[in-house]
DNA sequence: AAATAACGTGTCAAAAAGACACAATAATTA
DNA sequence: TAATTATTGTGTCTTTTTGACACGTTATTT
């Protein structure tokens, strides 16, 4: 077949915004560059689409290679384009969404790339475009969270309603009601109580729940209202 | 600046996916090529990203260039990238969805492009992955429209509630309760009586309604709930 | 053993949703 | 010209869901 003539040629890369939930504080996987351009600044975890490799796959060689996982949440979250986002040359950045539980990732591998857990509040400048990647990304995870049951993603498998609530609370920043969450939650019948309790708890221990993976699958794109007034 | 070397660069272009509504169907505008590759075939209209040009100014050059419009209503749906979508040359394709108003756009320019209004369920079959884009897109309309009040750019500014019954019945492909449907709409207070009637209309004639542009801009993130149950 | 902190469940009133009926308007028809 | 018919606007009733709030239970701490 015979080429396209005349036309430009573009950079194409992946950036994954990886977020994980450390029980307290919503956190994002962040690289300290020890390579140029930009070396010493904070950035998203990224690189270079290869010629024979589809996106979703490019983003999931970059996951695999900072995390150690395979099987994670990942979406994509469409592409920045900006002609001047990349100050060295135009550089397309398809952005990738990921949800990872934040205790199963491999520290040596995340060590390896100079990487850290930062947590959302405290985050550093980022190079380039990437803090709007990321203000991206919250309204995303914000957006999604209110209507879908993704929060699942950042939590172990097992797990309780309260810790549910803290990772609910730690996304949009605010209190909810115990009763009204309990009951929302309980009323997807998405949970399945495995009969253990959460030993970590202070004082009364919490009943540690895993999630119906058949129901969770099936229902996962209905309309469900885990947020009393997501207006946004 | 130095370039980044030894990195492949990639085709980029840019897919638009138009819906219209002529007030009984939901319509796609899709061109008759009358280049190659694929001469003859039917295709979203769309084309290369320029050199200096960002994403959705390329989006929007597209679409005034297909219908002398602007200012029209515009998201990027995201990026197909799969290794061979184009048999002819690996090309990365950023979506766009755009909603207009059927009887907006320049005749003459849609001519110009051999470009055609097809119903959607009676659209042809699409060359490359286009028709994945559609089924995209159309999941991305029912989604959005489901929960915010996007269903507004399809019509005229002045139109009636009937008139934006049928276009959810359009699509969603299912019939609405006339009485709920109404209350529903009234209640988010979007609609203002300009004081005229819906002449077209057969027998009682229909209050016509303007959008409250300001409200509209400043609630359209809320969520509203104007379908039933639009679990997907 | 009492105090405390966190958890699970229940109640009640207000709001929203779903099912359904009736009156008003304007074209069509007898 | 009056009755018929199609379409539109609005209202009612019941059920479901939501939001605000209280109480008893469990396990640790004092």
């Amino acid at each position: 077949m015979t080429q396209y003539e005349h036309t430009t040629r573009l950079l194409v890369a992946t950036d994954c915004i990886i977020f994980g939930f450390d029980g307290e504080e919503l956190k994002l996987l962040l690289i300290k560059r020890n390579f140029e351009p930009q070396k010493g600044k904070w950035s998203l975890m990224g690189g270079f689409v290869n010629d024979d490799e589809d996106l979703v796959h490019g983003a999931e060689r970059i996951l695999y290679d900072l995390t150690g996982l395979t099987n994670i949440y990942v979406e994509q979250l469409g592409t920045f384009g900006e002609v001047n986002r990349d100050p060295v040359e135009r550089t397309i950045s398809v952005m990738f969404f990921a949800l990872i539980n934040i205790n199963d990732h491999d520290e040596d591998a995340v060590k390896a790339h100079n990487a850290h857990w930062m947590s959302l509040k405290h985050k550093p400048k980022l190079i380039f475009d990437h803090d709007k990647m990321v203000e991206k990304a919250l309204e995303h995870l914000r957006y999604k969270a209110a209507l879908h049951p993704l929060g699942f993603e950042l939590l172990p498998e097992k797990f309780s309603i309260p810790q549910l609530q803290k990772l609910y609370e730690a996304i949009y920043d605010r209190g909810l009601d115990r009763r009204n969450f309990s009951r929302k939650i309980l009323s997807t019948k998405l949970l399945i109580d495995t009969g253990e309790k959460h030993e970590q708890s202070a004082t009364k221990k919490a009943i540690l729940y895993k999630l119906d993976k058949v129901r969770y699958a099936d229902k996962f794109h209905s309309f469900w209202h885990f947020m009393p007034d997501p207006v946004m």
